[in-house]
DNA sequence: AAATTATACAACCGCCGCATT
DNA sequence: CAATGCGGCGGTTGTATAATT
């Protein structure tokens, strides 16, 4: 059994320890990690030495408090990729987590920065929504000119033609599936919410006031609540919506 | 000022995946 | 194919320090 040495130190590690394991990891590099207690002169394990250089002594690794934009990055990058953050360690990145934004830490109702709360559920990666090449070709009215839409999947969007005729002009997302795969992955439980509601509530008359508005495009968005974070909800949210009537 | 409680973070443990034998 | 060892990760504990009573 590994490390039932009864003489093997544990606990803190002393300055004179954290010397010899620098000076080991100078002269020998990073790895190997049971040959780095003979080699260092240290009365360790294995795992409390890479331990030790991996979350403190790594001159690489990033100290201080977390700012505003890591922990926005722990939380949407948690959902994906767990405890790492580039610059920090992955022990650190876990005990902010589950000292700051733990479920049991957080009052979302009192949370100044809703947007930021973590007590999201943790969402496996997988998209939000599906595909849009699997969506299939539906026929709409367009009560406006009295006419029939025709949703089609083009190349790279979905575009939308009155009367099986022209193009009347707007198409979205025009980004390709991947952009949009991430977009859904990086949401957090606001904005899952925020979708799941609004395909759960769908309307289809909103199709008509899609169908007058030439301007519309992709690239129109318009804050939700005044923040800039949920600004392209409004692409997803459409895609959210289009994902219903395709599924009805 | 002392005792108690809360917080932050360093460190350990057990397990797992992977590579090697 | 099974056994073994290593590196790495998530969960948890231990402890020093700060805040509160």
């Amino acid at each position: 059994m590994e490390g039932s040495s009864l003489s093997v130190r544990k606990g803190a590690w002393t300055e004179k320890e954290d010397t010899l394991l620098k000076e080991c990891i100078e002269k020998y590099g990073e790895g190997k990690w049971h040959k780095v207690p003979s080699r260092a002169g240290l009365n360790r394990c294995r795992k409390s030495c890479r331990l030790r250089w991996t979350n403190y002594l790594n001159p690489n690794i990033k100290k201080g408090a977390f700012a505003d934009d890591e922990v926005d990055l722990i939380i949407r990058l948690h959902n994906l990729l767990g405890n790492r953050l580039p610059g920090r360690t992955a022990n650190d990145v876990k005990n902010y987590f589950n000292t700051h934004l733990s479920k049991k830490k957080v009052n979302p109702s009192s949370d100044p920065n809703p947007h930021l709360n973590p007590s999201f559920r943790v969402i496996k990666p997988r998209p939000l929504i599906l595909s849009k090449n699997s969506f299939p070709v539906i026929l709409g009215e367009d009560k406006k000119t009295n006419t029939t839409a025709t949703t089609t999947l083009a190349s790279n969007n979905i575009s939308v033609s009155a009367n099986g005729g022209n193009n009347i002009g707007y198409c979205f997302p025009g980004e390709n599936d991947e952009v949009m795969w991430w977009d859904n992955l990086m949401m957090n439980e606001k904005e899952v919410d925020y979708l799941q509601d609004s395909m759960n509530n769908f309307n289809p008359s909103v199709l008509e006031d899609w169908h007058i508005n030439e301007e519309m495009d992709c690239s129109t968005t318009c804050n939700l609540d005044e923040e800039d974070n949920y600004g392209h909800l409004d692409e997803l949210y459409l895609h959210g919506e289009l994902w219903n009537v395709f599924n009805q």
